[in-house]
DNA sequence: AACACGGGGGA
DNA sequence: TCCCCAGTGTT
């Protein structure tokens, strides 16, 4: 945390460029105007008579244009030559956004080629079966994404005759898309002054306005956008919105920010208080909780030699129907035993599989650990080789169509061919190459 | 407001 | 290895 942030007041302190005020909270003098904004646009419109507010009005204006022409002008020599800046199709401007929620630049460019080489189009993406789209946005994460787009995809065929909205109301519509993309497609597919506010720009601004919010909480994400919204230089939101967004990722990083190259080092806030290393302030995500998990490894033995049985997820929740070996959740009791359970675990991952899914099998013994951390959850996963006794019910035949009383409950032998059709969560993928089943 | 939802990169 | 990163939807 902060240094400063002791909820005590603090004294007026005279001299530098932006002196501290009289607050719990030490704002610069627009920073607390943009908060009085905010909170209270009539009563700080009254108060703003005075000699002193006219000063610190003034001295916002010219801080605020300092600072958008500045970042203008270096965007305009240091700006990256992205794929999707090689195009104005808002389809593009769109899949480009969408991959870009929660991962970085170097990791999307790849994906992004491979999704817009085999979905070109609208109509391409909505047409496509889900499965494959699936697979396209394997290894990506957060599946959700990828669903929620076909979805939105095809209601922009279908309701705006394939055209993506350029206004806020219609693209906030759609699924997947929240107030950053909105933004982000209105103004760097449309040039429409929206204000794009994602981690990296509620990074910069903070620091530059000396902004001591918490970047968690929602509200300061709103007066974020305030913020933002207003520095938008006149017809110029489709630059200043990725310049704003490419100060925060190639210069104004979260740690050790490379503050000598940074073209508005002159009148940033938070440099001149020597605050730049610890903000933005942000309360910690809550540790994931661990898990213990039992995995089967299960060969395949006649025609299915040279194959493994694999699963497919619930079409909700987790990693919503993708495949994976079945594995099945260690209660403490056993988990707590520690290495030596295996007698146990082997034991209960038999039954549970018996009882959830029909499905019989022999384990045989360990075969290898595997970890896996997703935001929420951490996963200790111990692999044992089993052998097949049968699955209840209905066999385990390749090609059969899943319907909704089978969901998650639906099991296919696995050999390359299945590999490259179907999407894997990265974990298993792992696993199965460490088995040593299956060519990368 | 709190939680669910992946995976990668850097110190 | 551990720590950090961070949009949208749901409850």
């Amino acid at each position: 945390m902060t240094d400063q942030h002791d909820g005590v007041d603090k004294p007026v302190q005279p001299g530098g460029y932006f002196p501290r005020c009289q607050h719990t909270k030490t704002y610069a003098p627009f920073t607390r105007k943009l908060l009085a904004d905010q909170q209270q646009d009539q009563s700080y419109q009254k108060r703003d008579t005075t000699a002193t507010k006219e000063e610190i009005r003034v001295d916002t204006t010219e801080a605020k244009q300092y600072f958008s022409k500045h970042l203008l002008d270096w965007y305009n020599v240091h700006k990256r030559d992205l794929p999707w800046r090689r195009s104005r199709n808002p389809y593009y401007i769109w899949i480009s956004e969408v991959m870009l929620q929660q991962t970085r630049v170097e990791t999307v460019i790849p994906y992004f080629h491979r999704f817009v080489e085999k979905f070109p189009s609208v109509e391409a993406l909505a047409d496509a079966p889900e499965e494959e789209v699936l697979k396209a946005w394997e290894g990506l994460g957060y599946y959700s994404r990828a669903r929620n787009l076909q979805a939105a995809v095809r209601e922009v065929k279908e309701v705006y005759g394939g055209r993506v909205p350029d206004t806020q109301e219609e693209i906030s519509s759609l699924k997947g898309v929240g107030p950053y993309t909105a933004g982000a497609v209105l103004s760097i597919a449309y040039n429409k002054p929206e204000p794009a506010v994602d981690g990296n720009v509620m990074r910069v601004l903070s620091r530059y306005f000396l902004l001591r919010d918490d970047i968690a909480k929602p509200a300061t994400r709103i007066g974020m956008e305030r913020l933002a919204k207003e520095l938008i230089p006149e017809g110029e939101a489709r630059d200043f919105n990725q310049a704003l967004m490419e100060l925060g990722a190639t210069v104004c990083t979260p740690k050790s920010p490379h503050c000598l190259t940074c073209p508005v080092i002159e009148h940033c806030a938070g440099r001149m208080e020597g605050a730049v290393d610890a903000l933005p302030v942000k309360t910690k995500a809550k540790p994931p909780r661990p898990e213990k998990r039992a995995v089967a490894f299960i060969e395949g033995a006649g025609e299915n030699a040279g194959k493994v049985l694999a699963r497919q997820r619930p079409k909700e929740g987790l990693l919503a129907r993708m495949w994976e070996l079945p594995h099945v959740l260690l209660p403490e009791t056993i988990a707590a035993l520690g290495p030596e359970s295996d007698e146990a675990a082997m034991r209960c991952l038999s039954e549970s599989l018996a009882s959830e899914h029909g499905l019989e099998v022999e384990p045989l013994a360990p075969m290898m650990d595997a970890e896996h951390t997703f935001s929420h959850i951490h996963w200790q996963m111990r692999v044992y080789r089993c052998r097949f006794a049968g699955l209840a019910g209905r066999a385990a035949e390749n090609g059969s169509a899943a319907g909704d009383s089978d969901d998650g409950n639906v099991f296919l032998w696995f050999g390359e061919r299945e590999l490259e059709q179907y999407a894997l969560p990265n974990v298993f993928v792992k696993i199965l190459k460490q088995a040593g089943s299956y060519r990368s």
